[in-house]
DNA sequence: TAGAAACATAACGTGAACGTCATATTTTGA
DNA sequence: TCAAAATATGACGTTCACGTTATGTTTCTA
C-alpha cells in the first residue's frame, strides 16, 4: 500500500509517517527508482504499536529503544521487561515532579499570604 | 550608564537587556546619532523589579502587565493586587498539574502492574 | 592616533513532535 | 492522453528566555 493508505489505516498523518522514517524510527517503504513508497502490513503493525507506546507516556526516542524487539523476540517478554524499566522510571519522575509542584505551590501560598497581608494594611477595611 | 554597567549591577547579561529591549518590557537607552545606549538609575531600578517578579514565578508576558504599574502607582497597591491575581491563577495551575499527575502516577502504577504481573506469567520462578 | 575595549546588530540554536504551506513529480481514471 | 488525485521533498512555524557565535562600529586609553 502507498502512504495514504498507510496513515489512514494508522490514523496517523503522512507527515507524522514521515517524520518517523527521518528520525529512523521507521524504514521508508520501498520503492522502484525515484517513484512512491511502498508499504506492508509490517509497517502498519509497526504504527500501531507506536502508538500503543505512545499511549503508555513513552517518547519517540524511547520507542525507539524498544520496538525493534517487538519484532524480534518471538516470546514478547524482551520489550515488556524494557518498557517496565521506563514506565518505573517514569513513575520515579512523576513523583519528584509532584514533589516539586508541591514544594512550589506552598511557596506560591506563602507569597499570597505575603501579598493579603500588605494589601490589608494598606487598605485598612 | 551604557549596557555593560547595567547589566553587571543588574546581574544579567547585556543580552537579557537587549532581549528585554526586543519584547517591550524595557525602553531602549536613549543615544545621540548611531552611538551607544545611555541607561538611567531607573532602568536599573525596573531590571531589579522584573528579577524580583520572575522570582516570583511570573512569566516575562505577566511581568509585562504590571511592571509599569509599580513605577505610575506611588501607593504600590494597584502592581500588588494584579501580581496577587496572577499568583492565585498560579496556584490553580499548580493544584490542577499535582491532580494530573497524580492520575498520571495512578495509571503509571496500573500499567507497571500489569507488565509485572504478564512477567511473572510468562517467566515462573 | 592607533590599538584595545566596549558596544551594536543579525542570526542561529535550544526541545518534541509534528502542522502547514509551497513546489515539483508520479500515478491514476476517464 | 490529459487532467486530477496522490505523492515526494523541502523548509518554515510552534514555546520560552535567552546563549552563543559572527561581524562591524564606536569609544576610550596610552
Amino acid at each position: 500500500m502507498r502512504i495514504g493508505d498507510l496513515a489512514e489505516r494508522a490514523e496517523v498523518t503522512q507527515r507524522t509517517v514521515r517524520y518517523y522514517e527521518s528520525i529512523g524510527l521507521l524504514a521508508p517503504g520501498k520503492r522502484e527508482g525515484h517513484g512512491h513508497h511502498y508499504y506492508t502490513e509490517d509497517t502498519l503493525a509497526r504504527l500501531r504499536k507506536i502508538d500503543q507506546l505512545k499511549r503508555l507516556g513513552l517518547s519517540l526516542e524511547e520507542i525507539g529503544e524498544v520496538i525493534d524487539l517487538y519484532f524480534t523476540d518471538p516470546s514478547g517478554i524482551q520489550p515488556k521487561q524494557k518498557v517496565l524499566a521506563i514506565l518505573r522510571k517514569h513513575l520515579r519522575e512523576a513523583e519528584s515532579k509532584i514533589g516539586e509542584l508541591q514544594q512550589f505551590r506552598s511557596e506560591l501560598q506563602a507569597n499570597i499570604e505575603r501579598f493579603e497581608h500588605f494589601l490589608n494594611e494598606a487598605q485598612p477595611q
